[in-house]
DNA sequence: ATCATGATGTCCGAAAACGGCGAGTAATGC
DNA sequence: GCATTACTCGCCGTTTTCGGACATCATGAT
C-alpha cells in the first residue's frame, strides 16, 4: 500500500499530511515530537482529493471559519488507542475535557495515564483534537506539537 | 438535618436567622460579609418556636428593653472558635472588652489575632455580642456586618 | 512474564499566607 | 518636652497552597 504525503504551511508551523489514498492517516507538526521521516517510497501527490480537502479545511479552521472537519480518517493504533482517539473527536469545538473525563467516557475511568499516553501518540493532530484535553486542575500538561502550539489552538477556539 | 430559616427586618438592616429546629445556629446581616446564600433544601418556617422567640427578643433589644438574650444557641465552628464565642456571651450589655482581654479570658493571652479572626467568623451576630470587642486603643477596628452597624449597636447600648 | 514508563488524579502532611491585634520604636506637629 | 501618628514585628489559629507519595493502566522493551 503506497503512502501519499504533502507539506502545508500554517500558523502552527509546517504540517506534514499523510494519506493511504482514501483517508487521512496522519497530520504532524514537523517541528514537534514523534514525527516520521519522509520515506523514499512515499509519493508526493498534489492532487489527491483527501489531501487537498484537508488543506482547504485547515485553512478555514485557522481563519476561525470552520469548527468541524469532515474528511475521512484512518489512524493506525491499538484497540485502546483507537477508542481514545474516537473519544477525542467527540469533544466539541471550543470546549475542553480532563484526562480523567476522557478515560471515563470510554469506560475505563482508572486508565488515566494510559489515556495520556494514547493522546500523546495521536497521529492526526489538530483534526483529532487532543489539544482539547488538559489536566484536571486546568494546566496544559503536555502536547506533542509543543505546549505553545497547544495554547495557540485553544486560544484560537476561544479558550484561555 | 434540615435547616430552617427566616428573614427579619431590623434597624440594623435585614437579618437572616437560621436554626436546626431546636436552637439558633446563625444570625447574619444580609448586607454584611460571610453571608451564606439561601440553599434550596432550606425550609422557611414562620412558626418555629426558636425563631419566633428570637424575633421577639430582637425587637425588644432594638427598643432598648432587653439586655440579655435567652434562646438556645448552637453555633458551629472549631474548638477554639467555640471557646472564643462563649467568652463573648459573658461580656455584659453596655460594656466593652479588648481583643487582648478576651484572649486572656480563654487562657490564651497571646492568641490576640486568632481571637480577632474567630470573632470575625462569629455566626450569630448581635446575640453573641462580638460588637462589644474593640481595639485596645478604643478604635472599632472591624465588624462583619459593617463598621457603621457596630457603632450603631454600641450606641444603642449606651457606649460612645 | 516481568518491568519501566508516561501529556494523571487523589490524598496527606508540611509550609506559608492571612487576618476585626498589640506593644514598642521612630518620625512628626505643637 | 509631649502627644499623635506611622511603621515594624511577634503572636496564634485557620485557610490555602504546594510537593511528594501512591494507585492505576496500556505499551513497548527485555
Amino acid at each position: 500500500m503506497t503512502t501519499y504525503y504533502q507539506l502545508h504551511d500554517s500558523p502552527a508551523g509546517e504540517l506534514l499530511l499523510l494519506s493511504n489514498g482514501e483517508a487521512l492517516t496522519a497530520l504532524h507538526m514537523t517541528a514537534g515530537k514523534y514525527v516520521p521521516t519522509v520515506n523514499d517510497d512515499w509519493v508526493r501527490d498534489k492532487r489527491l482529493a483527501v489531501l487537498t480537502q484537508t488543506k482547504r479545511e485547515l485553512d478555514a479552521y485557522f481563519r476561525g471559519e470552520l469548527r468541524a472537519f469532515t474528511m475521512p480518517l484512518a489512524p493506525q493504533g491499538t484497540d485502546f488507542q483507537k477508542r481514545a482517539w474516537i473519544a477525542l473527536t467527540k469533544i466539541p469545538y471550543g470546549e475542553t475535557r480532563s484526562y480523567g473525563q476522557q478515560a471515563h467516557s470510554i469506560g475505563s475511568p482508572a486508565a488515566v495515564r494510559a489515556i495520556g499516553a494514547a493522546n500523546g501518540k495521536n497521529p492526526i493532530g489538530i483534526i483529532v483534537p487532543c489539544h482539547r484535553v488538559i489536566g484536571a486542575n486546568g494546566s496544559l500538561t503536555g502536547y506533542a506539537g509543543g505546549l505553545h502550539n497547544k495554547a495557540f489552538l485553544l486560544k484560537l477556539e476561544g479558550i484561555l
